[in-house]
DNA sequence: TCCTCTGCCTAACAAATGTTAGGCAGAGGA
DNA sequence: TCCTCTGCCTAACATTTGTTAGGCAGAGGA
């Protein structure tokens, strides 16, 4: 019985993650097979088998994974530039956002591209996760719209899009460096403030 | 002998490709089948070969209309407001670049979601067309911005990115009317000017 | 009537896929 | 020593994939 809270045991269940994601995030989830998972896991196709119980159900950690890193970073952020400026605010979760984006790419990048593209049941179990990652940038951008440092006017749904799509279109750069993430999160928090 | 420039012929080809986008929109490349493509169009997956070589063949077609679709939508719409405020050029080049996601939702969606998953020999015969499109884009930033209306601290290549972003995440909106994309449109282009 | 070409079909192929059944070496407790 | 459990492997399975070979009905010219 694979359990995750024992304390010691073969990290074999993490690699088998690790390898997928990081093909999830390349080939998408159909050309992602359990073979080649496994051989870069460093084991056979079929002791897979012996960690999880399905494809679908790695898919779907993976998948929750990836967002909940970047949540969590995004959280983190905010929570630690609290009583800054609403500028300051959203500067740290566009940073944080992105480096996240960055660091733990496999699994981020498997959940932002994979989702549109696999089968229904593994939507229905990933797609709470999402929706509570869009709450929270939703909420960021409200307190900072009523603090006043974002106009009135400003559709609050249309620049959370803008957000996300910038964001998240990063991925499509192949190899950006730290200092083009951090120049995008300035231009890109320049035009939303003022 | 199958050539497209004959005048009439039985549009079966047109139909497959009509198919084929449509699921490798929703589906992406290695999730959709001949054998799925054949029966939206209303054949047999045999026949396919008939008209086309390979499902790759039909995929590079697939993903290069899509693209030059929406850049033939910008172009135009930047040649019909020619003369105008940089600002009503920006406008309209956004509203025709949503507007064409929207229409010909197949072709473009495919394009847009496929290409990053694609085998390595289908980006290669497509990424030269999206070069052109994201040239095109440039360009059409940079006319404004030495006519002043963009301001000359901004980054282009920045701007480029979250524009693209922004409108390509437009496709994770399932189902978006035509007032919200024109609000966006509209939410983008004050944020971008000014 | 004969012949050719078009446009599609059927039936099969090899390869690859997720998944399963059964086995086996080794660690470790009794 | 015996037993059990862990963690992996091998070998197969049914299915699905892109693709191909061969056939067949019908249109239309000679």
């Amino acid at each position: 019985m694979p359990d995750a809270s024992a304390p010691s045991q073969t990290d074999m269940r993490r690699r088998i993650l690790d390898a997928a994601a990081l093909l999830l995030a390349e080939n998408g989830y159909k050309a992602t097979t359990l073979r080649n998972v496994a051989e870069a896991a460093g084991l056979k196709a079929g002791s897979i088998y012996y960690h999880f119980p399905s494809k679908d159900h790695i898919t779907v950690e993976v998948l929750n994974e990836g967002v909940q890193q970047v949540s969590k970073a995004v959280l983190d952020a905010v929570d630690a530039a609290e009583g800054a400026s609403g500028k300051a605010v959203l500067r740290a979760a566009l940073e944080a956002h992105l480096k996240a984006l960055a660091e733990h790419s496999s699994y981020t990048r498997a959940s932002i591209r994979c989702f549109s593209m696999v089968p229904e049941e593994i939507r229905r179990q990933t797609v709470y996760v999402r929706r509570a990652f869009d709450s929270q940038w939703l909420s960021i951008l409200q307190k900072i719209q009523t603090s006043g440092d974002i106009h009135k006017d400003v559709n609050l749904k249309d620049l959370h899009l803008i957000i996300l799509g910038t964001l998240n279109w990063t991925l499509e750069w192949q190899g950006a460096g730290e200092e083009e993430r951090l120049q995008l999160a300035d231009t890109l928090a320049k035009l939303i403030m003022r």
